[in-house]
DNA sequence: CCCATTAAACTCGTCCTCCGAGCATAACGG
DNA sequence: CCGTTATGCTCGGAGGACGAGTTTAATGGG
């Protein structure tokens, strides 16, 4: 076998890069970000055809000059299975190189069991292997719960104990790319989302507990073994007060349904997303006293992230847009208030997530693309054909 | 987000850097790391000696085998001036290549006003340039406070109000980079010192309050305009305690000197090192248990870090090195105690840094390094010749 | 309706980097 | 002293990117 040169298909994989970043881009704007005469656009457009990783259709002619070409995901190309695993659904995807969801697929869980989702999950790989062959590249899951290295250590929604995940993948030989659905969806929002452009991001989602990321240059911070942005288990809460992820003084407890509940001296709801629905429907006195102190620990929190990150943007998701939307003047007050005196002038902007219930699968394509089009990953394509 | 493109000069760039990261290294080892053919080496060190970027010396022989060649800077190359501003005094270095400090200075402040302090370090740089003309490629500053675009922000040990610090180049036309001393020793930490090559990692470094970084590949998540890192600032202290940040509640108010005067009901020392220092020498029981309820706030804190950030390792400096040695089995239950349960079987270790004096100079250094071994910079310097 | 204008694609010679194969060299050690 | 070993050196060749020159396909004013 020939080894591969360094950096032989570098640009080409460059020109990828953008057309993920970007779905629709033009060869003549590829040019222009990458700075490429339009002879080197020329050939390396030509190369990606011949090895069956783009195609170029007429642009629609956009004033004087001869008309681009629009690139897109060559019809034979390489495709990536992007998975949503929630608490009682799945959702799935085919996405090519230009990130679009092809083919979704939503399932309810007839069972819970880990086993039986699992064995769901992997005829899902398996059908997908069937119908596409080597161009099958990659599957990439996104999960409720802390993912370390593909295994799942903690789902507190889901009540599942550690699992190997990739099972999901086993005897297809497909490489599998787990991570956390807060995570994801903040990769969501930093490329194309409502974070798109920022050079620093803080993704948060409120779902049970809260989850988020911090996204540099679009990358999630995912730490050592992967289980980075677990926020909600930064102590800013009562020290005093047990968290059932072992730690104490969580934020988690302070700012999700358990929380409301505890205000409203009631039992810990059985499902906290719903509880909160309702004790925000709710307009009496006690109910919005209990909102209002949670929306005070979001906003104090939020500012702490805002200190310690200095993000250009903090997009929010799931129960934090209700929650917020429900005591504006709360929020804005605490999150002020939780500012150093510098940020104050120009704060970053608190913005809802735009990708709501795509977030997750948009975010695990968006990292499985970033892999497939890599310089190395090019190369191997260009090989295995 | 932003690919990179292998321009001309990628692999001699490529080559710089790792001089910068093994100062010392041969050029062997560098063909081997970079998989580069022997041909391939031969030519880029060549083209490199050719430009006045490096010189080889031969190396002593280990073993059979032609000997190799120790890759060390060209006495005509590009140098970079580290600056180092603390409270009381300031530090100067001059750096080539390999990031080894030449002709280091450490100079006492005569005044402390800012003015006097800014028009000292303008005149070393103006002497540096003199001297090295145009081999003078960065000024790089480490300054103890909050930066923000090239501006000091806040800075409560010099008690200086909001300052542009480019006028210490000013007149030369050196390029400056400013950056805060904890997170530039945090650099110079996870470069070549106690975090050396963890992928995530997280300095913090106690004197005056608390600062710190986070580094993913050797790289600190600078924030927007280079603020980031402000983990004093996140709030796991009490709510109703003001800060002099602006913010409420602040962790730095829980773990130096101030906080121990608080313990101890004396008013807020001058010198909270100093105070510091003086209280871990004395043996009584308040002293003890202000310093337990300090070490405690600390350990606390960085669990709270390590489960937001999965780290693979935490680096420690300044006022913490002896904080925790005082109680090292407060410091290890909070730890414990304060982590998510999954993190507990084989948490990161908590290291004492090892560069101490040196950090911020040499993270200084580190980060200027970075720049001037980029692919357009050394083009640029080949362009400039 | 024609043709100047415009923007972009295409062609091709050249430069540059890197590779690999073959050869040369400088150490060690029996 | 010579075989072994690791490395450096030389050179032909491959291939990508550039840039200059040319061609092409659109617009829009006269």
């Amino acid at each position: 076998m020939t080894p591969v040169r360094r950096g032989q298909w570098q640009t080409a994989a460059d020109v990828l890069t953008q057309l993920t970043r970007q779905p629709g881009i033009t060869r003549a704007a590829v040019a222009r970000a990458l700075r490429l005469s339009t002879g080197s656009a020329t050939e390396v457009t030509a190369r990606l055809r011949d090895v069956h990783l783009l195609t170029e259709v007429p642009a629609p002619s956009q004033g004087r000059g001869r008309p681009t070409t629009v690139l897109q995901p060559h019809p034979q190309g390489p495709v990536v299975l992007a998975l949503d695993l929630r608490q009682s659904s799945w959702r799935s995807a085919v996405v090519a190189l230009d990130g679009s969801l092809q083919d979704p697929q939503f399932n309810r869980h007839r069972s819970r069991r880990a086993q039986v989702v699992m064995k769901n999950l992997r005829r899902e790989v398996q059908q997908a292997k069937q119908r596409y062959g080597s161009r099958l590249q990659m599957v990439s899951l996104a999960v409720p719960g802390t993912v370390r290295d593909n295994h799942l250590m903690q789902a507190p929604t889901l009540e599942w104990a550690e699992l190997d995940l990739t099972q999901v993948t086993e005897g297809t030989g497909v490489p599998l790319l787990a991570g956390n659905d807060a995570t994801l969806s903040g990769v969501a929002e930093a490329r194309t989302g409502a974070a798109a452009g920022a050079g620093t991001a803080v993704h948060l989602i409120i779902e049970v507990g809260i989850g988020g990321t911090l996204l540099i240059d679009g990358v999630p911070a995912q730490g050592a073994s992967g289980a980075g942005g677990e926020y909600g288990h930064m102590p800013f809460g009562d020290r005093s007060r047990p968290c059932p992820c072992g730690a104490r003084g969580c934020w988690d407890l302070e700012i999700d349904g358990r929380a409301l509940a505890r205000h409203l001296k009631q039992p810990t709801p059985d499902d906290p997303v719903a509880y909160t629905e309702e004790v925000l429907r709710r307009t009496d006195r006690a109910a919005r006293a209990a909102v209002t102190r949670v929306v005070t620990a979001l906003g104090y929190g939020i500012a702490g992230l805002v200190n310690a990150h200095d993000p250009d943007v903090v997009t929010i998701g799931g129960l934090a847009i209700p929650l917020r939307a429900a005591a504006e003047d709360t929020f804005a007050e605490a999150y002020q208030g939780g500012l150093m005196t510098f940020h104050r002038t120009a704060p970053p902007p608190v913005l809802p997530a735009t990708h709501q219930p795509d977030g997750p699968l948009r975010g695990a394509a968006a990292l499985a693309l970033d892999q497939l089009t890599s310089e190395p990953a090019v190369a191997a394509w260009v090989a295995q054909r």
